[in-house]
DNA sequence: AACTCTCCCAACCGCCCTCCG
DNA sequence: TCGGAGGGCGGTTGGGAGAGT
């Protein structure tokens, strides 16, 4: 059992919350920064527990939050990441820095839940066309197992981020080279590998790779590259989980 | 115009993890 | 080592908005 909840005492309010309240809370964490959220309704006098501050925070007031529509491209990353590492909302989020894990979480329960399924049935009875444009962003070097097995495996996450670091290193080489300077190309590409690996089998988020990665998936030439890969060795892709 | 239905998302709840005394 | 406190995360819900009838 867990600790009863932080918020059932009398005279804290529940609910959307104000612009005031909003104001408030921003202004405090402009001063001090945030964290110590304990101390947050304290000093600021807002009727709301730590845990409302905190989230209020971290999925709507937070500086460089992006809203709206979902792009395609943040559609695939999301799929292919949920697909990985199951609902770890967070480290998701971790990969997506301008969306809340709360925001992808609903994205998912909400759209993309339905869109796999549609797509789900129509692989099921497949056209003669082959694979279309709106299949998840697949990544390759991955054994076949059982759903389970495929998103919890980290050995499996190793084998897909190295197969998949060797099959775009000459693009990533190139991206290395020209954020870092020639001369520190290949070591900035190899230490974003090791991050990145590292970030996700940690469970963490990963630091150096996050514009890389962002800059790469956004690219609408790296869909095509993946849909060439796929006609060309369909085998070699993951299954979706549903 | 009024009512009902559906969808979406902000926020809450309960549990787990980590830290610290 | 243990237990309490705080922070973090994922699942769920409730209410508002828009669509449909």
């Amino acid at each position: 059992m867990g600790r009863p909840p932080c918020c059932d005492s009398a005279g804290i309010k529940k609910g959307p919350w104000t612009p005031e309240e909003d104001i408030i809370l921003i202004s405090y964490i402009q001063e001090r920064g945030p964290g110590n959220w304990r101390s947050v309704p304290t000093n600021t006098g807002l009727m709301r527990c730590s845990k409302s501050c905190r989230l209020r925070w971290t999925n709507y007031l937070r500086p460089g939050i992006r809203r709206g529509n979902f792009t395609p491209q943040e559609e695939a990353v999301i799929i292919q990441l949920q697909g990985l590492l199951g609902n770890r909302w967070a480290v998701i989020a971790s990969y997506l820095p301008q969306r809340t894990d709360n925001d992808i979480k609903n994205y998912w329960n909400t759209h993309l839940k339905k869109k796999l399924k549609q797509l789900h049935a129509s692989v099921a009875a497949p056209s003669p066309s082959g694979p279309t444009s709106n299949l998840p962003l697949p990544l390759p070097g991955i054994n076949h197992g059982g759903a389970a097995d495929y998103a919890s495996s980290t050995d499996n996450i190793s084998r897909l981020l190295e197969g998949w670091m060797n099959s775009c290193k000459p693009r990533l080489t190139t991206e290395c080279k020209r954020l870092a300077g020639e001369d520190g190309g290949a070591a900035g590409f190899e230490r974003s590998t090791d991050n990145l690996s590292a970030g996700f089998l940690d469970g963490q988020q990963a630091q150096l790779p996050l514009s890389l990665l962002e800059s790469w998936l956004l690219e609408e030439t790296a869909a095509k590259q993946v849909e060439e890969l796929m006609e060309n060795s369909p085998d070699a892709w993951p299954r979706p989980l549903f």
